[in-house]
DNA sequence: CGTCTATTTGAATGTACTCAAAAGCGGTGG
DNA sequence: CCACCGCTTTTGAGTACATTCAAATAGACG
């Protein structure tokens, strides 16, 4: 059950079998349906996960009660609201399954145990928060200067393995345009070719 | 000299004061007059900075020539291109003093060194990326749905002490609109009192 | 097959931008 | 101390990009 997630771990550091059995044991499996939901607004997230299968979508919604999709994850991608679960407060985002998932679940507790118990985690997280931010920050910088077009077909040449899953309300939500001009710029792409 | 940053450092981990003075003690100061640059661009980052006094400005150039601004540093805050430090590959970030300033400076390597041996500073840059991450998440959010003129006068309101020693183009360069258009928010706000 | 959702298209609107010019402000040197 | 220079801010007019709202079409699923 817990093969993909040591994989993962192994690619980021060096740790002992024992150790990462002793880590890997603290998960436990939770499947998800399709649009079930992992963590709803106003809930304490409790729990980070690990995704094995399927892919989900980490959104806020706002007083028109449409969507701001922060982000997607699919298999091998860690999921929580980090705000809500490190200082155990309401989230103010929803974790929601667009397909039929599994994940594997570590509780606060637990995770903050294991920390001390064993540092290689700690640096586990460093190394993945240091990726968190350098994507977050180049995100930031694109929504700054380029045009929504731009960022579409990036969006499509660098996450094709999740694009291909999603709608074009999904996509328009995380890159924070309206469907109907996701529709325009697709049509201007294809009358180019 | 580095009392500041043990005060800092203190308010994130326990750590002895033997360990903290062994940590510090890696740090060298360094003085820039205003305008001058602590990275430009192509260059690799081969530093980390702790900001004792004065104001930076992160920020990418684009092809049109004009600056896009990643974030400010002022006092207390840590200063460094990640994906360049992290990756040792040329910057695509420029940091420039935007006011007289000092600055602790750490190197790559001692770095690297002391996070073996202080599992201490592991867990402290873990917790400060966690904090980036969740104010670097909210930001996107931000930017998504939130109009021009309500990101601008949040940020007036949640860094005061950065915002009155910035230009209104610097501003602009942040919340990536024209200082023109932050002027016509100015005097619609001001027409509203 | 029918229903529900997603996508496309059109027309009108609005938000923010560009370009150009004027006014304000601060520092420096005569 | 004042005059000038350079940079910032303001203002106006025209424009472009993306939105809203509405309606038609296409697709997916039970």
């Amino acid at each position: 059950m817990t093969e993909s997630l040591k994989k993962h771990i192994r690619e980021y550091i060096d740790i002992s079998e024992e150790k990462l059995e002793k880590y890997c044991n603290a998960f436990s499996l939770r499947k998800l349906r399709k649009k079930e939901f992992l963590l709803k607004e106003g809930e304490i997230c409790r729990h980070e996960g690990f995704i094995l299968k399927g892919c989900f979508k980490v959104f806020r919604t706002n007083d028109h009660a449409d969507e701001q999709i922060l982000h997607f994850g699919i298999e091998d991608w860690w999921l929580s609201d980090m705000d809500s679960f490190i200082n155990q407060i309401p989230s103010k985002l929803n974790i929601q399954a667009i397909e039929d998932s599994e994940i594997l679940l570590i509780s606060k507790e637990d995770k903050e145990k294991l920390y001390h118990e064993l540092p290689e985690i700690e640096r586990l997280m460093r190394l993945k928060f240091q990726l968190s931010i350098i994507a977050l920050q180049r995100r930031i910088i694109d929504n700054l200067n380029k045009p929504s077009d731009e960022r579409y077909q990036d969006f499509l040449r660098d996450y094709p393995q999740i694009a291909h899953r999603l709608t074009n309300i999904q996509i328009a939500a995380y890159l924070g345009v309206t469907p109907e001009f996701i529709s325009r710029i697709r049509r201007k792409i294809v009358n180019k070719n």
